[in-house]
DNA sequence: TTATAGTTAGGACAATCGTCCTACATCGTC
DNA sequence: GACGATGTAGGACGATTGTCCTAACTATAA
């Protein structure tokens, strides 16, 4: 379906060269469709950003609840986040975090679409809650959560500016090493 | 001097609503200055940004000179820096941080100036290294420093995704307790 | 007063933006 | 073959972009 590669092409050209800099004529260009003819699709290029976010809502949501059917211990689904910095360290060197960015990004355009991202990050957040909950640190879930996505942030952020992958599986590391003390007592995380 | 004023004024401008997002014309505005005077002190946009980066530099590093002349003691001026977080937390929470966001943007547009703006993250690092060598973490001191940055990066970024100020003051006390523990032993710091 | 240099205002310019309209192609169904 | 329905192509539109030109203003020096 069309409206599907639109989807696709645009939530990649987001990603890489940002929402406002990215026109209808680059997106027709990359699905190979004419640009006039966007509008019996998306009425506007903010439905686009619209779509583009649902369909990320989508696709995380699928992927934590793989993480949590791949392992049983709340511990390795951790890791399985950790380890995104990993999988996707080649554009994210390149282009940053596509969740960071893209929020930092609407904030400056006080887009109305900030909420939207936002609830991105609150998947992740609720989600990291729970497997901490899981390992016995209930009361201190949510701040753990917010802690590890700010570390993750913080490297996408970094790794970006510095173009290097070498900072990112360092700091991958250390987050590991962090998660393995939080297992040892469960209140003395912090 | 006019010029220092456009400078002044772009500065806050980039920082607020993003350099592709600011155009010529919402610079002129903020200066109450003709559009097309711009030429006469700039010839291109490109330029305004490479002297707002200019300055942001100098500023920077009266800044730095500024911490270490205040605090003899390392510890204490890398407190300083973590607390940059808390002063300038009214702006972190609704633009992010003024590095991190410049640095991601230009990424992202593929500008020259990726250089320039990385060369001020870099401003950080080696003066977050030398303190932290001061403490007595030679080997460990850039680990350190990158450490560091990454995590006042990643907290500036979910500050402003959720619009949090309880979660910086969270997280800088955080940050404080972890530099208390680099104090304690040489090498166990991470 | 005249001359010169520094600074400014206002607008022209081609290009590009998001948006929107209309004509045409393709299709299964009668 | 005729028929709407669905999808597409191409371009018009007003606004805005960065860039650039020129006439006019200001102020100091001769």
């Amino acid at each position: 379906m069309t409206r599907d590669r639109i989807v696709e092409a645009a939530d990649m050209l987001f990603y890489r060269y940002g929402f406002d800099h990215t026109s209808f004529a680059d997106i027709a260009d990359a699905v190979r469709i004419s640009r006039g003819n966007f509008y019996y699709h998306f009425k506007t290029k903010d439905e686009i950003l619209d779509a583009v976010i649902a369909a990320r809502l989508t696709t995380t949501k699928g992927m934590l609840k793989q993480w949590e059917t791949e392992s049983e211990h709340p511990a390795d689904r951790i890791r399985s986040f950790i380890h995104i910095l990993i999988v996707n360290r080649t554009d994210i060197k390149r282009y940053g975090c596509p969740l960071g960015t893209l929020s930092s990004e609407l904030a400056k355009l006080n887009h109305d679409a900030q909420g939207e991202a936002k609830a991105l990050f609150t998947l992740f957040r609720i989600w990291l809650r729970k497997q901490f909950a899981l390992l016995g640190h209930k009361a201190e879930a949510d701040v753990l959560a917010m802690h590890l996505l700010a570390r993750s942030q913080g490297v996408a952020t970094l790794a970006n500016a510095f173009r290097s992958e070498k900072f990112i599986k360092q700091e991958v590391q250390q987050m590991c090493d962090w998660l393995d003390s939080c297992l040892e007592g469960a209140s003395s995380a912090l």
